[in-house]
DNA sequence: GAATAGCACATTTTT
DNA sequence: TGTGCTATTC
């Protein structure tokens, strides 16, 4: 892991680089072709040396998207075209953005750092931090991330006495959010929108929050953007800067932009209008996060002459599944046409397995048993995936999976940086940092509980205000004072103490050592050791990696700058060889050999609330998701559905899926289980639509509730529960080896060695 | 100020 | 079925 931030280069080289920095076409190659074009299929090559006027780009899946990015930008500075500091390329991941450098530095070595090359959110930031005071910020402005958010909105919701539960502060966040995606600050709000937002008291808490943020010189994520928009529509000097800058822009995954990206990009490319976006608008599945599908149906409409390239040769999955994922995808009306095929392969592959079965538990049984058998011929691990609509599908086969002793990995869920003793851990740093930060002064004041309460703080937030100071400015007069009682007053002052201590060594101190200290003597660190509660030594094994984490920083600043951005643990992105689990969404741009994709019924995909919520246009994009997830495959795809399962701790009944009737049957293999859809399922060929019918009465609901099989745990003999105590090693049928960390009667929580932190019944484990 | 019991709620998620 | 949040109680 490296703490270099590309974007920290301030000064751009004023000459350009001389000719051994940047290999003159002409003066290497001898007017013949330079050597990056040479293995591109003709669309690329079109795609990459179309440098001139607008370019859209329709790239489907597999068909190499990032390598036509980073040729092009290759293609462009080799040809002198553009100094790389005059090209710009946004991304929306971080890991795009990365890979797309890589790549680029292995193509144009050292002159690839000067690009201007990242996240919409990054180069937003770059941009800001320098033209701050423009919007009405200070350079030094934090970046909140969602938890601050919240924090910030609800106590805007306390304060002006609204009631949460009417109004929950999620619901209402979204709102401000993808107002925000749309561009617009709280004063272009349309009235209509505004109105019809909780009557115009949305907008009012919108207005309130963007002051708010503004007091403590903060930013949200969307901010980022939207203010790096103002400052561009209200500042044309500064505009015009960065237009005559970036001759060249180029825009990765285009069909996810949303609004505000899209009047940023506009602006921006304005001037010389060489703008290229690579998107697949097959492959769009955010739009309820704001992406805008329409930005890329419309692009040949707002950027009048633009040069549009299909690539649809796709080199990573076999014909049948290309097959199978096109013929899924017509069924979609709003797109703008584009066919996948294999070129020059003669083996079509294997069908798609269809597989039918009764039960959850059956098909994750199932599952497994096919990544085994796979295995067993040779195939790894690594390269294959179960891919799920939402995240909690994947407990069923983690479960499977750790019965069966297959090592797996699940992508998701609570990142490092999200997990609340690394965000209180880094309260403390950024109070180290910025003495105004309000949100990390409430955060760790009481943490660990220090007798600094409500009342104190009210006091402290009185104080603060009428001194015109920030909470923690505000506490070191305040501790001068008798105000306070005395006993909250010592404690303050304790609290203070240590925070002025560590500010004055944090420059001399060595940094990982710095954070454990200051964990150590502010008690924090005890605070964990003491709880009893069993994932208590989790959260100190967090805190200890992340005093690692800290010690690839030059400084305390740079640390907090980076993760503000980089909220992924790179360190954990270290490859390993189980089975992936993760979500459909996750799985956008990764590719496997063989792909799973589970609980394919009706209600869970197409997922039911989507569909409540956005009708047609949502489900055309469940379909997307369908199609990105049988994409992701090179060799494999299984699918599959059951006819039961259980939701939040129901028995419900399910149909297949709409889209399993929508793949080609001369595409797939069906199989079910003995009785599951009568013996017409799997000779039915081509009415394969009927089959389902004839099964199921139609697409009703069946109302007959089918009852687990009882088979399973039904009567265990108790074991002796005398043996069983706090730190015994035990056994336990389904999760393995394990200690125990907790006991309750007949509960315990058992910490296991794979399962992780598990409440069990003591008659399900025995003393290993 | 802290522990606890009851209660609603339960897609997708990067920055 | 599990969790995380609020309201209540000590």
């Amino acid at each position: 892991m490296t703490a270099s931030d590309p974007f920290s280069l301030d000064d751009e080289p004023q000459a350009p680089p001389g000719p051994s920095a940047v290999p003159s076409a002409q003066a290497t190659f001898g007017g013949g072709e330079p050597p990056w074009l040479v293995d591109l299929n003709p669309e690329q090559r079109e795609a990459v040396t179309t440098i001139d006027g607008p370019l859209l780009v329709l790239s489907g899946a597999g068909t190499g998207k990032t390598r036509v990015l980073t040729t092009r930008l290759a293609h462009i500075i080799g040809l002198r075209m553009a100094q790389p500091w005059q090209c710009l390329a946004v991304t929306f991941t971080n890991r795009a953005a990365r890979e797309m450098r890589e790549r680029l530095s292995g193509m144009i070595g050292g002159p690839a750092e000067s690009v201007w090359l990242g996240t919409f959110h990054a180069i937003c930031v770059r941009i800001l931090r320098r033209h701050a005071e423009a919007v009405g910020l200070k350079s030094g402005f934090l970046i909140l991330d969602t938890d601050d958010q919240m924090r910030l909105l609800k106590q805007l919701l306390e304060g002006a006495g609204i009631d949460s539960k009417k109004w929950p502060p999620q619901a209402i966040m979204g709102v401000i959010q993808r107002w925000k995606d749309r561009g617009l600050a709280p004063d272009k709000v349309p009235a209509e929108d505004a109105r019809a937002a909780g009557g115009g008291s949305i907008l009012a808490l919108y207005k309130s929050y963007q002051a708010r943020l503004a007091e403590l010189n903060a930013c949200d994520f969307g901010d980022l953007l939207l203010h790096c928009l103002t400052l561009f529509q209200t500042h044309h000097d500064i505009l015009e800067e960065y237009q005559d800058r970036f001759r060249y822009i180029l825009v990765d995954e285009y069909q996810d932009t949303n609004v505000a990206q899209y009047l940023w990009l506009r602006l921006l490319a304005r001037k010389h209008r060489n703008i290229c976006c690579v998107g697949d608008d097959d492959q769009s599945i955010y739009s309820w996060r704001g992406a805008e599908v329409g930005n890329i149906l419309r692009f040949e409409k707002d950027f009048p002459g633009a040069k549009v390239v299909r690539l649809e040769r796709n080199y990573r999955s076999t014909p049948t599944i290309l097959k199978a994922a096109s013929h899924l995808i017509r069924n979609n009306e709003e797109r703008l046409g584009k066919e996948l095929r294999a070129p020059g392969v003669e083996d079509v592959g294997p069908k798609l397995c269809v597989r039918g079965v009764w039960s959850a538990d059956e098909e994750a049984r199932w599952l497994v048993d096919e990544i085994e058998s796979l295995q067993a011929k040779g195939a790894p691990l690594s390269g294959m995936a179960v891919l799920v609509r939402a995240g909690f599908q994947t407990r069923e086969f983690e479960e499977r999976l750790i019965t069966t002793g297959l090592p797996y990995r699940v992508i998701g869920g609570p990142r490092f940086y999200e997990r609340m003793e690394i965000r209180d851990a880094l309260a403390y740093l950024r109070l180290l940092v910025s003495p105004d930060d309000d949100l990390a002064f409430e955060r760790v004041v009481n943490k660990p509980k220090r007798g600094l309460g409500e009342a104190t703080i009210q006091t402290l937030h009185l104080s603060a205000r009428a001194l015109g100071k920030p909470l923690y400015l505000a506490a070191l007069d305040v501790i001068e004072t008798d105000e306070l009682k005395p006993k909250p007053r010592a404690a303050l002052r304790d609290f203070c103490e240590t925070i002025e201590r560590f500010k004055s060594l944090a420059p001399v101190m060595d940094l990982p050592e710095l954070v454990r200290t200051l964990m150590e003597d502010s008690g924090y660190a005890e605070m964990w050791r003491r709880d009893k509660s069993p994932e208590a030594p989790g959260r100190l094994e967090n805190l200890d990696e992340l005093y690692g984490a800290v010690e690839a920083y030059d400084g305390l600043t740079q640390f907090l700058e980076h993760i503000s951005l980089v909220m992924e643990n790179e360190a954990r992105a270290a490859e390993d060889p189980g089975v992936t689990l993760m979500t459909l969404h996750a799985a956008k741009g990764l590719e496997f050999d063989v792909v799973f994709l589970p609980g394919w019924e009706e209600e869970i995909f197409p997922h039911k609330r989507a569909l409540e919520e956005g009708g047609m246009a949502a489900l055309e994009e469940e379909r997307r998701l369908a199609y990105v997830g049988i994409t992701r495959a090179r060799q494999r795809v299984f699918i599959s559905f059951a006819a039961s399962r259980r939701v939040f701790g129901q028995w419900v009944n399910a149909i297949p899926s709409r889209f399993i009737d929508e793949l080609p049957p001369e595409c797939v293999e069906a199989q079910s289980e003995s009785g599951l859809y009568g013996a017409g399922f799997a000779e039915s060929g081509g009415a394969w639509g009927g089959a389902w019918e004839d099964g199921w009465g139609g697409r009703q609901r069946s109302s007959k509730i089918i009852p687990g099989d009882g088979t399973s745990f039904n009567v265990k003999p108790r074991e002796a529960e005398e043996g069983l105590a706090v730190g015994v090693r035990v056994f336990h049928q389904k999760f393995g080896y394990g200690v125990i960390q907790r006991k309750d009667e007949d509960k315990l929580a058992v910490q296991f060695d794979k399962a992780g932190l598990k409440k069990v019944l003591a008659g399900f484990v025995e003393r290993a």
